[in-house]
RNA sequence: GGCCUCAUCGUCUAACGGUAAGGACACCGCUCUUUCAAGGCGGCAAUGGCGGUUCGAUUCCGCCUGGGGCCA
C-alpha cells in the first residue's frame, strides 16, 4: 500500500492557535502511526494578513512541541506559477470562464437577492460571453476574475469522522477561484497544493467541512484523484463560543510562558475529544500513537478545560526527576535566586515541587528565599503574646550558631530538644516560625525550609520578633 | 435566513439492545500531617424533549429543542 501523506497547512495570521496544535498533533500521530509522511505547508497567499512574525511563531510553536514534521515548510506564496499552470488547464478544459462583472454590479445583486428574501447566487451573465466578447473585453484592458463552472448535481463523500456527507451543487454559484490580480483563492491554492503535494488524507479543523464541497469539484475538474477528509470538531470555550483570549490562554506562546511542558499541552490534546477505552489518562508520545485512530475522535466539539490542562501538568512536574525539574524550570527561576548554587537550587525545587501546578508558579512559590518578607503588624503582635513561642525563640537563637552543618535533621533535632525540655508541641510553634521566616502561613517542611534559607536569614528573620 | 453538523454528570469521556449508567478533572468531606500541596478514602452529579421499533432503549428510526460551523 502507498505511503500516507498528511499536512498540517496553517495560515500566518496569528500566534499558532491551540486549537491548531491540535489538528497538526493529530496529523502527527496519524502520520506515525501509519508510518506516513506528515507535510507542513504555509498558507500565506493573503498577503495583506500573513506576517512573518507569525511564521515564525508557527514553526518555534511546532518545534518547541516536539511535533516534528517531515516534509516542508512550503510556503504558498512562492508557488504562484503552479497554480497558474492548473488554472491553464481548467481553462482549457472550460472548467473556468472568466468574469468582467464589477464589484459595483455584484453588490447590487447581492443587495437585490436580500431584497427579495433570497440568497445570493452570482447571476452567470459572464459565463455565456462569446469568445469575441471576452477577447475584446480584455484586449480594452478590463479586469477579471476566473470562475468555476459549477455543474448541476452532487457532491458525496465519506468524512473519516463525520461520516457521509452529501451537498448539492444548487447551493453553489459559479465561485471565484482566481482573483483580479492573478491570485488563488484558498479553495484552489489548496487544492493544488494537495495534489501536488500527494496528500492521501486532508485532517483539518470542522470549519473546513463546506469547503470540501468547492474542493471536491475543483478535484474532479482537474482530474486528479480526491483525497480522504477528516474533520475534527472544533475546540471550544467554556461559554461553547469559539475558543478565544477571552477563555484564556490561546496561543501556544502563552502556555509556554506560563510554564506548561509540551508533553502536558500533547496529552491533554490527545485527551480531550477521544474516547479511550479503559481509564486511562496519562500517556507517553508512544502510546499516543500506539491508541490513535481516527474513528476514536468523538464528534462532538469537545470544551477546552483549562483546569484539567493544569492537572496534568502539575503531575507531569512532580513526577520529573529533580535535574529535569531544574533544567525545565530554569528559565522560570527568579534572578535573584539564580545566584544560589545549583545543589541549592535542586533542593528548593524539590520541596516546592507538588506545589507547582505551572512552572510560572515557581516565582510565588520561592519569593521569600530572596526577598525580606513584609510582615503584617497585628500578626507580628499575636505572636509576640504567644509565651511558649516566644520561648521557644529565645532558646532557638542561643543555640543556632551551634548547629553545624546547617542540615534539616540536625535543625530537627535541636528543635525537638529544646521543645522537649519546655514542653511545648512542635504544633504550637510550627505556624508562627513559619511565618516569621515566610511572611507566609504555607511553605515547604519548617526543618528544610530553615536549612534552604541558612543560618543568617533564618537569624535575621526570627530576631524582629525580640 | 440557507446548507452542513453535533447531543451521557459543570467539563473530558466509558457502557455487543439487558449495568445499581463506570472513570478522570473540578467541587465538597474525611484521613495523613508542623502549614499548603501531593497521597489515601469517600461524597455530589448525567443519558435534552416527544413519539415510534423492541420483551427491553443511553444505544436503532423520526420529529422538536438546543449547540457549533460555513455562507449570506
Amino acid at each position: 500500500m502507498e505511503k500516507i501523506r498528511v499536512r498540517f497547512a496553517p495560515s500566518p495570521t496569528g500566534s499558532l492557535h491551540i486549537g491548531g496544535v491540535r489538528t497538526a498533533f493529530i496529523n502527527y500521530l496519524l502520520a506515525k502511526k501509519e508510518n506516513g509522511i506528515l507535510v507542513l505547508r504555509i498558507e500565506d497567499t493573503d498577503k495583506v494578513r500573513s506576517t512573518e512574525e507569525s511564521k515564525n511563531a508557527i514553526i518555534s510553536g511546532l518545534k518547541w512541541l516536539n511535533i516534528n514534521w517531515d516534509e516542508g515548510p512550503y510556503f504558498q506564496s512562492e508557488r504562484s506559477e503552479l497554480y497558474i499552470k492548473y488554472l491553464n488547464y481548467l481553462i482549457e478544459k472550460e472548467a473556468v470562464y472568466p468574469c468582467f462583472c464589477k464589484k459595483e454590479e455584484i453588490d447590487k445583486e447581492k443587495e437585490l437577492a436580500k431584497k427579495n428574501g433570497k440568497p445570493y447566487k452570482y447571476s452567470q451573465r459572464c459565463k455565456y460571453l462569446s469568445d469575441k466578447e471576452r477577447i475584446d473585453k480584455i484586449s480594452k484592458g478590463e479586469e477579471f476574475v476566473y470562475r468555476f463552472n459549477v455543474e448541476p448535481g452532487l457532491v458525496r463523500f465519506n468524512d473519516l469522522i463525520k461520516g457521509e456527507i452529501i451537498f448539492e451543487n444548487n447551493i453553489l454559484d459559479d465561485f471565484i477561484i482566481i482573483r483580479n490580480d492573478k491570485t488563488p483563492v484558498y479553495n484552489f491554492s489548496c487544492v493544488v497544493d494537495d495534489v501536488e503535494m500527494r496528500i492521501t488524507h486532508v485532517i483539518r479543523g470542522e470549519d473546513h467541512l463546506s469547503n470540501t464541497h468547492k474542493q471536491i469539484l475543483i478535484y474532479k475538474a482537474l482530474n486528479k484523484e480526491i483525497p480522504y477528509f477528516g474533520h475534527l470538531p472544533l475546540m471550544l470555550g467554556k461559554d461553547k463560543e469559539k475558543l478565544s483570549k477571552r477563555h484564556g490562554s490561546v496561543s501556544i506562546e502563552e502556555f509556554e510562558n506560563e510554564g506548561f511542558l509540551p508533553e502536558a499541552i500533547l496529552n491533554y490534546l490527545f485527551l480531550i475529544g477521544f474516547s479511550i477505552k479503559d481509564n486511562k489518562e496519562i500517556f507517553t508520545i508512544d502510546e499516543m500513537i500506539e491508541e490513535f485512530s481516527l474513528s476514536k475522535i468523538s464528534k462532538s466539539s469537545p470544551i477546552f478545560d483549562h483546569d484539567k490542562l493544569k492537572w496534568l501538568n502539575s503531575y507531569y512536574i512532580r513526577n520529573l526527576s529533580d535535574e529535569e525539574l531544574f533544567n525545565k524550570a530554569f528559565s522560570f527561576i527568579p534572578n535573584d535566586l539564580k545566584s544560589e548554587d545549583r545543589d541549592k537550587l535542586l533542593k528548593i525545587l524539590r520541596e516546592i515541587k507538588p506545589n507547582i501546578k505551572v512552572l510560572g508558579d515557581i516565582k510565588d512559590l520561592t519569593i521569600y528565599f530572596y526577598k525580606q518578607p513584609e510582615y503584617n503588624q497585628q500578626e507580628l503582635k499575636n505572636i509576640k503574646n504567644n509565651i511558649n513561642f516566644i520561648n521557644f525563640i529565645n532558646d532557638f537563637i542561643d543555640i543556632i550558631d551551634d548547629i553545624e552543618p546547617f542540615e534539616s535533621s540536625l535543625i530537627e533535632s535541636h528543635i525537638n530538644k529544646i521543645l522537649k525540655e519546655k514542653n511545648i508541641l512542635l504544633k504550637e510553634i510550627a505556624q508562627p516560625l513559619r511565618y516569621l521566616l515566610t511572611g507566609k502561613y504555607v511553605s515547604p517542611g519548617l526543618f528544610i525550609l530553615i536549612e534552604l534559607l541558612g543560618k543568617e536569614k533564618t537569624k535575621k528573620r526570627i530576631s524582629i520578633i525580640l
